[in-house]
DNA sequence: CGATAATATATGCATATGCAGGGAGATAAT
DNA sequence: ATTATCTCCCTGCATATGCATATATTATCG
């Protein structure tokens, strides 16, 4: 038999149905509608979310570490720390080393942060609306209730 | 009635459920997980999907081009420009201009490119089967039928 | 107390993402 | 044919993402 190294045919047909490809341009396309919809109020919809749940975090307890906060949300350390990079630079969160351990820092919200908020909120508002209506009602929550149930335990496997 | 600006509580449970902070979210940690297995062949997720569909279209039609694959993939057009740079860079892919409209750039996959993507191929599955055995094998496919037929929807949209 | 381990954050590197806008080439209008 | 327009790609800018690793600080063990 002759050799035929390059002709052997690979089988890729399931890579077109791959749930991880599917998640990132899924969340693309979505990011995409978000960012327009907020980018009146200077922020993207990462930061809209971190920046949510710095402010829901501020309500109910004690200040949010870097730690705990990148916990929360699911994304690396590393990550978060340099996405807050921007938003402290625009001084809509500051930060402070924390008194009983000097290594965290403890994140707060300003005034401006919440104003800024406070803006961006009905236009997330718009930017969901419009995701509901493109991908249907029906579909919407069961995606939605599907990412949860997928965070959960995605979460619990670490 | 004295001015209480900032002390407006904003309203903003909702966004711990938004669908595309979820999409986000996992799709973050998915893409660790087919990271993680992929990093052997020298691989992304990303360049393993692209890679995949230049290869799938090699073996259909004619050779493919950015617009062409930017919009099978559902990613900008700019985006895909420089996720290729690497690609190119490690001989994986070439380009060359199309003859008959020397704007458009044509990408064919090496033979280089085939062994590598061959060699990625029982990775990918590997990858695959953890984040189904992760978030549960009923969850899987109907997380993927959800993200397909968003994908359809926003598509169509445009 | 001093050495060691564990923890919280930060930095270097590389890839990913897309908007605004620019340049080259193709197509349509007159 | 010349102009106008449109299409395809590329570059500058800014944010997003995480691994390996470094630094600072706390906790633990002997």
């Amino acid at each position: 038999m002759a050799a035929r190294t390059s002709s052997e045919r690979i089988e890729c047909r399931n890579v077109a149905v791959c749930t991880c490809l599917g998640l990132r341009r899924v969340a693309r396309m979505a990011t995409q509608i978000f960012d327009a919809h907020l980018a009146p109020a200077g922020l993207t919809i990462g930061q809209f979310g971190i920046l949510t749940q710095i402010y829901a975090n501020s309500r109910t307890g004690p200040p949010t570490t870097m730690k705990a906060l990148s916990s929360t949300i699911g994304m690396d350390p590393t990550t978060l720390n340099r996405t807050l990079k921007p938003l402290e630079a625009e001084k809509l969160i500051c930060t402070a080393p924390d008194a009983r351990d000097r290594r965290a820092r403890c994140i707060h919200i300003t005034a401006f942060g919440q104003k800024r908020l406070a803006r961006a909120m009905p236009l997330w508002r718009a930017a969901d609306a419009e995701l509901r209506k493109t991908i249907g009602a029906e579909t919407m929550p069961a995606l939605s209730g599907l990412l949860g149930l997928a965070t959960e335990r995605l979460r619990k496997s670490e």
